[in-house]
DNA sequence: ACGATTTTCAGCATC
DNA sequence: TGAAAATCGT
């Protein structure tokens, strides 16, 4: 299949900056490989180019299609995240930013930890919600901490550009970077040494950034920086799906591309290779109700499909009980796979219907999002035992596993060693190492903490000639990590998932060890950076919510809780976001392949009260002509439950057949 | 210091 | 409604 016209003259602009709207559907990673494909051969070697994405998943998904379109070359090309980028530059740039090699990459939870130390004791959740807030939106800014106390208009904000100073000055104790730091550091040092910054702008001869729409203010300085005045770079987006403005992404950052760049070319793709006709009909004449810098139309060649219907059902429960009989119907008449279909909300809460509905038909289902392996406690436990093992200094990695399992080292033992080793510059483990501090401890504490001690050295010595996944069972084991989960969970089926978590880390560590590079400080750092999912490619419909649907398509999509107060949610009652939420209803519609079924109840349980609810409003903005609305049906509702009832015998039947 | 009970609160979620 | 945090009682 050859690239339309709009493709290909984004694959072949290379004089000068291109920005590529690419509408839903659009081909855009196609694009991005083939200006990949097409720029090694017009003579780019693939070490020096660079695309960047957002998630891990998308750079997988990258990179997958880079090696098969370019083969051996792809090796040799640079696909990663924003924040992986900055980690690479900040590795090999450590000194510039104040840090030693093998420092530590604190995930949110822990940054969370120390900066709740650090604020006010007493401190309200709202004011340490606000502060995190504003700390994170100073690092966003590129401030450092001198910029953000002079910045500070009232006390509110001072009070957080103090913390923030308190909080830095911690992180370089600990040797440590949270995320916003993986942005910021690297900026700050390339803007502030311009032989550093020609340097990297030599490594990387042309950057392709993947959802361009979703940058916020450092990312995008940090592209500009990269990119410098030559401009070598393509920016693939679509404004129209813009939907983490709440997360910071900043969507003037489009418009700031054509300021900073005047040469700047745009390019929009237009042809949707996804959408039967009429879902895409629908998705336009929605989304012409938002204000657009850049209008597109996006049309397909691809037939009308089905009819849209519209279900109106009595309240969640029967809403779910109808979406999945008809999920049934249509893999019986299209003869699809369950993982064809796909059910999306709001927000997760209204998956609970859905699974309870699934679970009655005996359909298999999977809930995507929610909890990642790296959220569980016995998980982050393991790292922090690596971490500390590859650097002494961790502070947050020593207090969080220095007394798991129990080893009589209280929270006053620690307090007096903070104190002891904050005196002589020392980090909580270093400390415990010396005599000194042991000395000045009770002799109960003092004996718990050189046991301690002496098996970190231990362990560490093994770090050198033994692989990661080796030597974490190795210190699982001497531990007894096994016994303290057989203490502390009552649950036997908890306690079994606990364990096989474990061994998921132990695989996922064997899986880096094989690929060779880096010592366990390196290997602990990107692991950090990882929040992968397992996805098992099971036959089973998927649940999940519109925000992380983003990018997916699936032949089959049911919309559900479309109701004013859910869709768009309550929450975003000024015009701006209620524009967001038509974009985010705009993402779900241009899931859907061939089939789309959207659905409302006129009864919602909400907060423990049962209240009436109305439509919502933006299926009125549909046209009323590629929809078929439908109310209660008790003569369909019967037919359904025959549907499944067969359903269940189709599965007792296959199950016996096994 | 811990487990049981009461109160509170409610969005999406990347690295 | 239900989960998580806060508080109570030992």
């Amino acid at each position: 299949m050859s690239l339309n016209p709009a493709q290909r003259a984004a694959v072949e602009h290379l004089d000068g900056p291109l920005l590529v709207l690419a509408g839903a559907g659009s081909g855009k990673t196609r694009v991005v490989t083939e200006k990949l494909a097409w720029l090694v051969a017009r003579g780019f070697p693939p070490g020096e180019l660079l695309a960047i994405t957002f998630t891990n998943k998308a750079a997988r998904e990258m990179r997958e299609r880079a090696a098969a379109r370019l083969r051996g070359d792809a090796e040799a090309l640079t696909i990663s995240t924003f924040h992986a980028l900055g980690l690479r530059l900040l590795q090999a740039e450590a000194r510039f930013a104040g840090l030693r090699p093998g420092f530590t990459v604190l995930d949110a939870d822990d940054s969370l930890k120390a900066l709740k130390e650090l604020a006010p004791a007493g401190i309200s959740p709202d004011n340490l919600y606000w502060l995190r807030q504003t700390v994170s939106t100073l690092k966003n800014a590129g401030m450092d901490p001198a910029q953000a106390l002079q910045a500070a208009a009232g006390p509110r904000e001072l009070q957080a550009a103090e913390l923030y100073g308190a909080y830095q000055k911690r992180m370089t104790a600990w040797n440590a970077v949270d995320f916003d730091d993986l942005i910021r550091l690297p900026l700050a040092a390339l803007e502030s040494d311009e032989s550093l910054r020609g340097r990297w702008q030599r490594r990387w001869r042309y950057l392709m950034v993947d959802e361009y729409q979703d940058t916020n203010g450092a990312q995008y300085r940090l592209l500009k920086a990269l990119a410098g005045e030559r401009g070598a770079f393509t920016a693939v987006g679509d404004d129209d799906q813009s939907i983490y403005a709440w997360r910071g992404a900043d969507p003037a950052n489009l418009a700031r591309l054509a300021q900073d760049w005047p040469a700047l070319r745009i390019v929009k793709l237009e042809q949707n290779y996804r959408c039967a006709g009429r879902i895409l009909r629908a998705a336009n004449a929605l989304i012409a109700n938002n204000p657009r810098p850049h209008p597109k139309t996006l049309w397909s060649a691809l037939p009308d499909g089905p009819p849209i219907r519209v279900l109106a059902c009595r309240d969640n429960e029967h809403e779910a009980q109808r979406v999945v009989a008809e999920l049934v119907g249509r893999r019986q008449s299209s003869g699809c796979r369950w993982s064809d279909c796909a059910v999306l909300y709001r927000g997760n809460h209204q998956a609970r219907a859905l699974e309870q509905a699934l679970r009655l038909a005996a359909i298999p289902y999977q809930i995507a999002g929610g909890d990642s392996l790296f959220d569980c406690a016995e998980v982050r436990d393991a790292l922090a035992y690596l971490r500390l093992v590859a650097n002494p200094s961790d502070d947050g990695a020593f207090l969080r596993i220095v007394n798991v399992p129990r080893r009589e080292i209280g929270a006053t033992t620690l307090e007096r060693l903070g104190e002891l080793a904050g005196r002589v510059n020392l980090s909580l483990a270093q400390a415990a190492g010396q005599d000194a501090a042991l000395a000045a401890l009770p002799a109960r504490a003092s004996a718990g903490l050189a046991a301690f001690e002496q098996q970190l050295g231990q362990w560490r010595r093994r770090a050198a000639s033994e692989p990661a996944d080796t030597l974490l069972a190795r210190i699982l084991d001497e531990v007894d990590y096994a016994g303290h989960i057989e203490r502390s969970d009552k649950n036997p089926d908890q306690r079994q998932r606990r364990l096989r978590n474990l061994d998921a880390l132990r695989q996922i560590l064997a899986g880096f060890a094989r690929h060779g590079r880096g010592g366990l400080a390196e290997l602990t750092q990107a692991v950090s950076l990882l929040s992968e999912r397992d996805q098992a490619d099971q036959d089973a419909v998927r649940l999940m919510t519109v925000h992380s649907a983003k990018g997916l398509e699936f032949r089959n999509v049911a919309i559900v809780g479309l109701e004013d107060g859910t869709f768009p949610h309550d929450a975003a009652q000024d015009e701006g976001r209620v524009d967001e939420e038509r974009r985010l209803f705009y993402v779900a519609l241009t899931r859907a392949k061939e089939w789309l079924l959207l659905s409302h109840s006129l009864r919602r349980r909400r907060y423990g009260s049962i209240e009436a609810c109305t439509p919502s409003r933006f299926l009125d903005e549909l046209p009323a002509a590629e929809l078929h609305r439908e109310g209660e049906d008790p003569e369909r509702d019967a037919d359904h439950s025959r549907a499944l009832a067969r359903n269940h015998l189709d599965r007792l039947a296959a199950l016996l057949g096994d």
